[in-house]
DNA sequence: ATGTAAATGTAACAATGTTGCATTTAATAA
DNA sequence: TTATTAAATGCAACATTGTTACATTTACAT
């Protein structure tokens, strides 16, 4: 992951998003961190905030899906980077994305895993999946 | 699912919880819905009800395994009675939950289908994982 | 450089969740 | 049945989280 502002800036402009000061700050804790983030610990890491314009950032980000929600039951709502989509030097295919979080250190990673047999549920069109796994991770086994 | 007070009465003793009214009446709204329900739509639908009462009791019907929370990224967070155990009568096996959301109706659902293939994570153990998926439910085709 | 729509910061507010404590209640023992 | 006791409740006060309105500032296209 580049931290580097070169590319948080065309992170922004890529999804049509205003380059503002404040945004790219938000950006760049996000892109320092690999693994999914609570709102608490990300305004802990803002040097200086508006609590109303970080919730505006937020709400932009995901609306332009430059970042995605991370919902496991009994842990506070967490976001991430969405990961970047395939170009010329690198192709991601036959991967999905998956959450888990580990038991033991209480991490929540996004994974990306060869590509899981579809669900079918009868009489049910399905248009997208989650999975949200528990157990323990690669670190503390 | 039955609705009558003896029944519920009976879940909460398996679940080792204390029979109150005002339990009842949580339980009851819960019972009555088929589909996962809000926070909002649980108060709405009990008669009359103190909220940090509501919120201790939402507690400890998590706590103890009576309820599951459905969480969904982009919808609030909602709350289902656990599916029954099986019995002498009633066996249910190789069967996984799935929670289902209509982005046509907008409805919830909790669901069980054919058990779908194992998922492997290389160097994580899996305890337990969970599918959210979105499309068009059975009503709405 | 200028115009304009978007983003920001301030404030006031609404919704949601928590803690401490006195009172009431349910489950258990006598 | 009654007494005992630990749990559940209701109230108040508080803390956290999220929203709205509006005047000011800023980004970006012309
Ligand atoms: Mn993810
Ligand atoms: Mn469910
Ligand atoms: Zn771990
Ligand atoms: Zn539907």
């Amino acid at each position: 992951m580049q931290h580097c502002y070169i590319y948080m800036k065309k992170l922004l402009k890529n999804k049509k998003i205003r380059e503002t000061s404040f945004r790219l700050e938000v950006l760049k804790v996000l892109s320092e961190n690999e693994n999914p983030i609570s709102m608490d610990y990300l305004e802990q890491s803002l040097p200086k905030f508006d609590r109303i314009t970080l919730y505006r950032t937020i709400k932009t980000f995901l609306d332009k899906g430059l970042i995605h929600e991370v919902l496991i039951a009994g842990e506070s709502k967490k976001i991430a980077l969405c990961s970047v989509e395939c170009n010329e030097e690198n192709h991601i295919h036959h991967l999905e994305h998956v959450h888990f979080f580990c038991e033991n250190c209480k991490e929540t990673f996004c994974l990306e895993i060869e590509k899981v047999p579809t669900i079918i549920i009868p009489n049910h069109s399905i248009n997208s999946f989650e999975i949200q796994a528990k157990g323990i991770c690669q670190n503390c086994k």
